[in-house]
Parts: C-alpha cells; structure tokens; sequence
DNA sequence: AGTTGTACCATTAGTACACACGGTACATAT
DNA sequence: ATATGTACCGTGTGTACTAATGGTACAACT
C-alpha cells in the first residue's frame, strides 16, 4: 500500500495519515489481519516524527480499525471495513450542533458559549490525553 | 448604590459589574422602575470604557434584569428580582456536561471534542455579534 | 541486543480568542 | 445643543490551544 503526505496541507499529519490507512481498509488494500509497519519504520518511511505516527495509531486503535498487539506490532481489526465507515466526528457533530442551537435560542453569546465550553471542558477532566 | 471594580482581579470589568448589579437587585438597594446612570455616566464614574459598561448593559437586558428604553434610559427591569437569579451560565455548563461527558465514555479524545466544537461553532453562525 | 507500543520530560511556531481600549457616527428624543 | 442606546471601524495584550518536533526511558517479547 502506498501513502502519500502533504506536508503544505492544511490538514494535520496525523490526520492525513488516518484518512489514509482508511481508505486502504475501505477499498480492499490492505485486509483486517494484516500486519501494518511499526511506529518507528513508518515514521522513518514517511519522514516524520514517531508522536505523530503514534498519534495517529492511537485514533485508528480507539475507533476499531487496527489492533496493537503490543511487542508483537500493529495489524488491521478484525471488523475494520465496518468501524472504519463509522464515523464518530459526524455524531459528535451532531450532537454539539443541537446543544448549540439550543443555546442560541436562548441568547446566549457564542463568545459566552465557548468561555462555558472551555471551563468544563477543562474542570471536569480526570486524564486529559492528547 | 455603590459600585466597586477591582481592576487586579481575575475576573473581567463587565463581569464584576453584571454581577454588583444583580447583588444590588437581589439585596433590594434598587428597586424594578429605578433608573440606572447612562452607559457613558457610569463608564466615567467608574473610570472605565463605555464599551465595557456598554457590554455589561446588554447581558443585563438580556437577562431581563434590566430594561433600556433608548433615549430615555435604562431602567430596572420589573421582574427583575425573578431573572437575576436565574443563572443562565449555569444551565449552559449543566448542558455542556452532560453531552461531552457522553462524548469521552463513547472514546471521544478532548482534543477531537475541542475541533469538532471549533467547526459547529463557526460554521453554523448566523450572526455572531459580540 | 534488538524491537514492539507506550509514557514521560520538554520546546517551537502558528492560530484563535477574550478583554479592554479608542474613535466616529447614527436616530431619537428633550 | 445635549443626552440616550447602539453600531461600525480599528488596536493591543495576554492567554490557551493545536500540531509537530526532540530526547529518554520502560516492560515485554524474539
């Protein structure tokens, strides 16, 4: 499978990379049980930084799409071709656009909205993570 | 009524006096009917911009605490015991928490809620003002 | 020894926004 | 003329976040 970077992009990386590896899922490229190249190799194939190759693992990993067996490296999900269709970002969308809208109704400033948005999304966090 | 800004706090110019007002609606030192100093009286008085004071106004109407009749003032607001204690901030942050905690039990990372928060934000706005 | 994913320390550049400020102008009224 | 609230143009400072980079270290396995 080949992967190409745009490094003058206005996408991310790492992001370039999940859509990618996606892509390769979805159109038959590469099949769940497949052995992906390590962190490191990739990140040295595609000239970038190991973060943001594990970066972009981390993603594929929490949405199903590939599976990190540890020591014994990376491979493709048993059930990727269905997660990797599944697009988590649309729903979480969704759902903010009718909380906004709800308070938008209400009159509250969008300025208001964001210093709201902002506080509880940094109080209430317990680990942050990336 | 007396009306003191702390320049050194934390907390900004038009929040302090938003919330002096309302403790002075609440504890009855003025009265729904009441007039309040103009925008540009009270903005000299308390050494500060009149677009400050101007902002402070407009959530208090908002709010429904007070009520500006154009040329002719700004006045207490007739229910205004009722509303100033109703905290819309509060609300807004209730809200806010319940849909992002959904989003982290469903694996969301803080980061990806931050952009997808950005893009419904800008995105849909009508208008925007302040 | 070498490799796997992962976790920690950190810095840099760029972007976006809040807050407060200044000036100017308008329609509406006294 | 003078005053009201309001709207537009803009500036500057501080903060906070993203994205990407670097280095070091760990446990677990071949």
């Amino acid at each position: 499978m080949q992967i190409t970077i745009d490094i003058d992009s206005a996408t991310p990386l790492f992001s370039q990379l999940v859509m990618q590896i996606k892509q390769a899922v979805e159109r038959g490229l590469i099949q769940p049980g497949d052995p992906l190249p390590s962190i490191r190799q990739l990140a040295n194939d595609l000239d970038m930084n190991n973060k943001t190759v594990a970066k972009a693992y981390r993603l594929l990993e929490r949405d199903s799409v590939i599976e990190t067996k540890g020591y014994r490296g990376t491979f493709i999900h048993p059930d990727a071709r269905a997660n990797c269709t599944v697009d988590l970002n649309a729903w979480v969308k969704k759902q903010l656009n009718e909380t906004i809208s709800a308070f938008r109704k209400a009159g509250v400033t969008d300025s208001e909205i964001r210093i709201a948005f902002a506080d509880v999304l940094n109080q209430s966090t317990g680990g942050s993570h990336d």
